[in-house]
DNA sequence: GTCTATAGCTGGATAGAC
DNA sequence: GTCTATCCAGCTATAGAC
């Protein structure tokens, strides 16, 4: 248990979504019970904050049982992550392949951004503490999905664009950036958001809901001359 | 040290200006030379991933000495995180005060809010962290610097320009949340950014200084009518 | 204030029975 | 495949000498 030593008292009320593929739950062996109870653990509390024995103990298996289907904690904490990555890349990467105007895959863009994110909030989060605690490992992920490639696409379209007068001079990476940070901050932030405005989990679902339009109307006046 | 069972290897690479409000390096005790130390472990390691043997060591000191000074590694945690956080909040919330134009409020926030996190680039990624696994605590940490009053200040001034026809029509929560991600979110997805693209700290530092403008052009063309 | 030594516990991992 | 028992390295914290 992760109970006696904790740093502050914490009561847990994360919007329990897993990302979890599969699904299939209650028919699932104990390799899948234990990657379903690790991953929930590791969102909440971290690689270091989570212990085998918690994982053993909360998937009603043992010790021996992670490291006989997954050889250490590293190697499970491995198919989780990129489980998570997998979910957050391809999905945005099929969208950014598009040669259409840069507006309209900005839209596009945003809206799957966002009703990924509604269904997987946690995966943010998640992501960026591994890649802060561990930048070269998680950066050599990344570049197997060649993000090269398809910034060049994108920023043929932006100069395209640019060229017919139809959007700012705005360089392609900052476009980047400023989409990303809209799209995916408002997941990082929201169980602080929560907390401080009190309201529900819910409540925020709606929140974000209607806050996604407000980004496609603001990111399209930004964008568009 | 952290050497044997951690995961990935690591090399260390961040951006090294540690949030220390003093400069009093050279001269300070043993217990500055302790906060100085386990500040810049915590960032790069987390609460659970840093020890308090690694921060003795580090120091140069021992463990005696840590709870000597701090009665506890929570103790001593708690002393970075408060001092981290009321670095971000205090100016930032100074500029929400005034009653100029939004879009002029918005533009002084962007460029406080740059200036400030090329100071201490880590401290979003440090905070975000710990809000992650501890959201009750930290915001009662928050809710400490009355965020409801000066929301409502801002809110004010977003229906005041907005009855003049200067500002669209966005609610000034999403405003909020749009600009915190526009300045914020460049920070914590750095190290990672830096890895992929291979470029060096002083060039991100470089592109952040552009990048800023862009954000400011960008927030005044979705924003003004 | 500073240090060494150590108590007492929890961590990841494995050996070996079934 | 599954489980119990166990190893031992690591952890936080403190006792007690100086």
């Amino acid at each position: 248990m992760i109970v006696s030593k904790r740093l502050f008292s914490f009561a847990g009320e994360i919007t329990k979504r897993s990302f979890n593929m599969t699904g299939k739950d209650s028919v699932s062996g104990v390799r899948q019970r234990i990657v379903d109870t690790a991953r929930e653990l590791f969102v909440e509390n971290g690689f270091e904050g989570t212990s085998v024995r918690d994982i053993a103990n909360a998937s009603g298996t043992n010790v021996a049982m992670v490291n006989y289907y997954f050889q250490s904690k590293t190697g499970l904490f491995e198919v989780i992550f990129k489980e998570a990555f997998d979910i957050l890349v391809t999905r945005i990467f099929a969208v950014l392949g598009s040669d259409r105007p840069v507006a309209d895959v900005v839209e596009s863009w945003i809206n799957t951004y966002y009703d990924l994110l509604v269904q997987y909030p946690q995966i943010p989060s998640f992501i960026l503490t591994a890649a802060s605690h561990n930048p070269s490992t998680v950066a050599g992920l990344v570049e197997s999905y060649n993000p090269a490639e398809v910034f060049e696409h994108f920023a043929g379209l932006v100069e395209r664009d640019r060229g017919q007068g139809l959007i700012g001079e705005y360089p392609a990476m900052d476009i980047i950036i400023n989409i990303v940070s809209l799209c995916v901050f408002p997941f990082v932030m929201g169980p602080l958001v929560r907390k401080i405005t009190g309201i529900s989990a819910d409540r925020y679902d709606e929140f974000i809901h209607e806050h996604k339009e407000h980004v496609i109307d603001f990111v399209r006046n930004a964008l568009v001359v």
